[in-house]
DNA sequence: ATTATATTGTTCAACCATTCACAATTATTA
DNA sequence: TAATAATTGTGAATGGTTGAACAATATAAT
């Protein structure tokens, strides 16, 4: 599966959709599936999946649809979902809590096995399994534990020291909730959520409505 | 500010990033800012800055910059900020708490003034301020208050459930992080949230590392 | 065996977004 | 006042993504 064109953003963060699917329509007992019905489901032009699909290789079988199981197990090889990547979460407030609970991530094979904080009340909880640890022993857990993925659910003005510590604990990708720039060595991944553009765009949207 | 042209998803979503860090240059005294510096601190183009804001007006002075006050006033007008939307969360697990006490909601003009869940554990709590109403009510609140915009952070599987509710109530707009297509009229703006989009990424840069 | 139907993979065209280059404008300095 | 430096706004060029059309292929029906 080496593809030497380069693979845009917009597909690869449309296979996780596509992939969250197929696993709904594998619970329902369904074998076989078109691009038509599954761009129905999502709300995606069949055109749109079936290109996406075919940058990683052809899928498909004409005339008949894509073999559900059989694409699962392709998409997770694309993404890398086989790998059941480890994850710690810095910063178990509400929002780090909500996602060391987070079903869906445990769906798509990644497993969360640090909890860190800096608040004594919360340190040594037990949060979905796992045991909360001083964030002042995060390097010691990470490379125990051999966490691969950070992410970060600190207060904005302690992120940037937190991902220092994580990259010098050697975690290779960060998810960050924090909304400002991080400072990373270029080998570093790092993603931000940020969780006020969707309200900014419905903003946006109810005050410029399509005229009607 | 009456623009012909249609704006794409893109600019709009960079509008809050610009903003917020124009509030923190504000608090910061600093008064006149060049696209060639912002872009620096946010990590994307001058020129694309320039571009993004010419489609709203020509508010800068060339040969000098972006007075920040000024700017920031531009942006509040464009997203449509100066109305201070007043918000509803359905669901007060974590993620509904997390956002509830969410800073940079309240940054934005935005008003949590309706929390609602079914668990008579959380029901009457005070969350951030916020009474907790049973979800049954939700409709009432929603009326009294005047809510324009609606937050879900319930399970996937009432979500679809708690969105006709939220529409019927009369809400416009609905951030949903529920991993699942809405169904709502044509009229409702639906912006989904999708928290494993970002893991999802890194799995898969951390599995096609560009070759090194 | 042949025809009809369904559906993928792929080419080409249209569209959209970003980058580049530069003219226009302002402030500053000599 | 003239020259210089800084910086915006914009038109053209580039690059990338999506959409439409269709050939290729598989199954089902006759």
């Amino acid at each position: 599966m080496k593809q030497k064109k380069v693979i845009s953003d917009a597909v690869i963060e449309r296979l996780p959709l596509y992939y969250r699917d197929l696993l709904l329509l594998q619970d329902a007992g369904i074998d076989i599936i078109s691009s038509e019905k599954l761009g129905e489901r999502l709300g995606i032009t069949p055109e749109q999946i079936r290109k996406d699909l075919t940058c990683f290789g052809a899928f498909g079988k004409k005339g008949v649809g894509y073999y559900v199981g059989e694409l699962c197990q392709q998409i997770v090889e694309i993404i890398g979902l086989q790998q059941h990547w480890k994850v710690g979460i810095a910063g178990i407030g509400h929002l780090g809590w909500a996602l060391a609970n987070y079903k869906t991530f445990g769906r798509l094979g990644f497993r969360t096995t640090g909890l860190f904080d800096v608040d004594h009340r919360i340190i040594g909880q037990n949060v979905g399994g796992v045991i909360v640890t001083p964030i002042s022993e995060m390097d010691n857990v990470i490379r125990k534990e051999g966490i691969q993925i950070g992410i970060i659910t600190t207060p904005a003005s302690v992120a940037q020291q937190v991902a220092d510590q994580m990259v010098n604990a050697g975690i290779k990708g960060i998810l960050s909730f924090a909304p400002l720039r991080l400072n990373v060595p270029d080998h570093i991944f790092v993603f931000r959520e940020d969780l006020s553009i969707g309200l900014s765009r419905i903003s946006y949207y109810l005050t410029n409505k399509p005229e009607e």
